[in-house]
DNA sequence: GCTAAAGTGGACCGAAATGGTACGGTTTTC
DNA sequence: GAAAACCGTACCATTTCGGTCCACTTTAGC
């Protein structure tokens, strides 16, 4: 269904949280509390996060997660990476040799481009976007379109 | 990893095949041959984009599948959507109801918005871009970033 | 009509990813 | 030294994915 894994919907949630409490250090607790989710759940997610740099941890009594960066300056695309590897609409486009016709294969370097501009578009969403409503619906520039044919 | 199944990419594959045969009805078998597939993997895709109208089919004697509309009349879009269904980046935004947290989730109405102009990526890449070589490279200009947010 | 070529629908299966859970270990504060 | 909290890892049930197969139907041509 051309999806992100549920986790990274969580993961996402759990960052806005993160951000709106500003420098706060948050247990796992108070953190699965606040996004409604289970604690192991924001438990495994938040240390992939940690794993990525986008989350700093602290250890011991009274420890927990405070938000490794200003939320403007964190991008939807980041956390996306962080929980899934990178980005890449084909198995095939990500590495090569691993497909048995990509030498007679014509869209491989097409896809390529649609990975590129679909990371880009990710990349130009930040946190601080999300946390955000959202905003009224404004039509989709078609510049877009150029810079993908 | 963010991905479309192998099947959508080789189904692309498939149609630029097809596109490059114009009108000419292929048989499964020589679609195979040319896509370098397997016979049952094409047969099972072709399935599919046929009932989505993207390719018509023959029965019988000398039957097969010829492309159903001009290559620059589809969108990869249309390809992504007949083989893996609707395009929604989260379980949760494609309908409600699914998800316990919809109400106080904060970031599923910016998912949405996210989906769309993915969706609008997706569909501005017609087939017959995918037949062309991948062109020099341009960068991707930033009012995409204005649609977003 | 009969037959062979070709598509259709559905079942099936093994492998992998997903998601959720659990547990023992380590670090830190009090 | 005890309790709070994170860390790593492993485990399991379920679903999805990729791929294969087969029994059936349709059509062209002899
Ligand atoms: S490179 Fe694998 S199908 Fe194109
Ligand atoms: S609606 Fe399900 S997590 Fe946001």
């Amino acid at each position: 269904m051309l999806r992100v894994s549920k986790l990274t919907d969580y993961a996402t949630v759990v960052m806005t949280v993160l951000a709106e409490a500003g420098t706060d250090v948050l247990s796992a607790q108070v953190l699965a509390e606040r996004a409604r989710l289970e604690i192991p759940t924001v438990s495994k997610l938040l240390k992939q996060l940690v794993h990525a740099g986008l989350v700093e941890s602290f250890r011991g009594v009274n420890g927990g997660y405070r938000i490794g960066r200003a939320p403007t300056a964190i991008s939807v695309a980041e956390i996306v990476v962080a929980m899934e590897g990178p980005i890449g609409m084909t198995e095939c486009s990500v590495h090569s040799g691993l497909c048995d016709h990509e030498n007679h294969c014509g869209v491989r370097g097409n896809w390529q481009r649609i990975n590129q501009a679909i990371a880009d578009a990710l990349a130009s969403v930040t946190l601080a976007d999300m946390m955000k409503p959202p905003g009224p619906k404004r039509p989709i520039p078609t510049p877009l379109r150029v810079a993908l044919v």
